[in-house]
DNA sequence: GACTTATGTTATGTAACATAATATACAGAC
DNA sequence: GTCTGTATATTATGTTACATAACATAAGTC
């Protein structure tokens, strides 16, 4: 038996009682069975998730959305530009170069099927979570974000 | 005041609810805080993760780190290149193609300061986290982990 | 010896980020 | 009214973390 082998079957994981390899681990599953869910809507992750803040948001900016995603706003171009394609915007002049956006019929229609799809990604999440740990874990995971940012 | 400016008072965030938008949105900011812990030493998060497994597997192949840690054995390459270009890994044959790989004395050195950067980053992240909560917090990960990748 | 399997490598593609530079529209100063 | 600063959108480009496909090599099996 080889000297691989047998190191195989005494494998330590010495990351496996780290919160932020789990954190990496776990969302990239998570993220890859979410992107699972809406391949058949031809849209990515990042799509989806501008479309559901757009339903939201009607009327709302570029810049308005990179604010509240915290994304570079360079970074939502071909994603709004992706939207555009399929017909799902509609396009207002706003303020200055601002350009008010919101949904057409049509991505009113997509935005429905965006929803489920996130609404059945967060029922098979959440088939692991307690549903009366599920507020609590939410709240870490905010104060999370905001605190490891800012070391 | 634009329509973007009034709509940007009550902006609503219909993914602030979800597990799912905030596990990727905390795992971004986790892994880019830790990426900057990790830049003095010059090692990227997976280099750093890949050391951290090695210290503790000393002798394993790089088909054993691709099934641990679940990435695909083409995407170790680059990394293992790294950690050699620096000095830190010891290479010795092993059964058929499989190379054995250890750490040298320099790469034993490396792998503390990984570690600390690890556990500071950890205290970081535990910060925001009651210390009775932890265990319960892995476990959900872990388990989410393996549930979500199979719907 | 031929076939199968395990292993490592190369090439290539995709997605999600980031920065820098540029172009445009507006607001206010003067 | 022109000038200047600011906000906005866009383009080009780079980095990182994944993935797949194709290939070369070493070993065991029949």
């Amino acid at each position: 038996m080889s000297v691989s082998l047998s190191a195989l079957s005494e494998l330590v994981d010495p990351l496996d009682t780290l919160l932020s390899y789990h954190l990496r681990r776990t969302t990239t599953a998570a993220t890859a069975a979410l992107a699972n869910m809406l391949q058949p809507l031809e849209l990515n992750v990042s799509e989806a998730t501008l479309l559901l803040f757009l339903g939201a948001n009607q009327g709302c900016t570029q810049s308005d959305i990179g604010r509240a995603l915290r994304a570079q706003p360079a970074n939502l171009v071909p994603l709004i530009n992706k939207l555009a394609l399929l017909g799902a915007l509609d396009k207002q002049p706003g303020k200055g170069r601002a350009i008010a956006l919101s949904l057409s019929d049509e991505g009113q229609q997509l935005h429905a099927k965006v929803q489920q799809a996130f609404a059945r990604h967060e029922e098979a999440i959440g088939r692991s979570i307690p549903p009366e740990r599920r507020d609590e874990i939410l709240a870490l995971l905010r104060q999370v974000c905001r605190d490891a940012c800012h070391p």
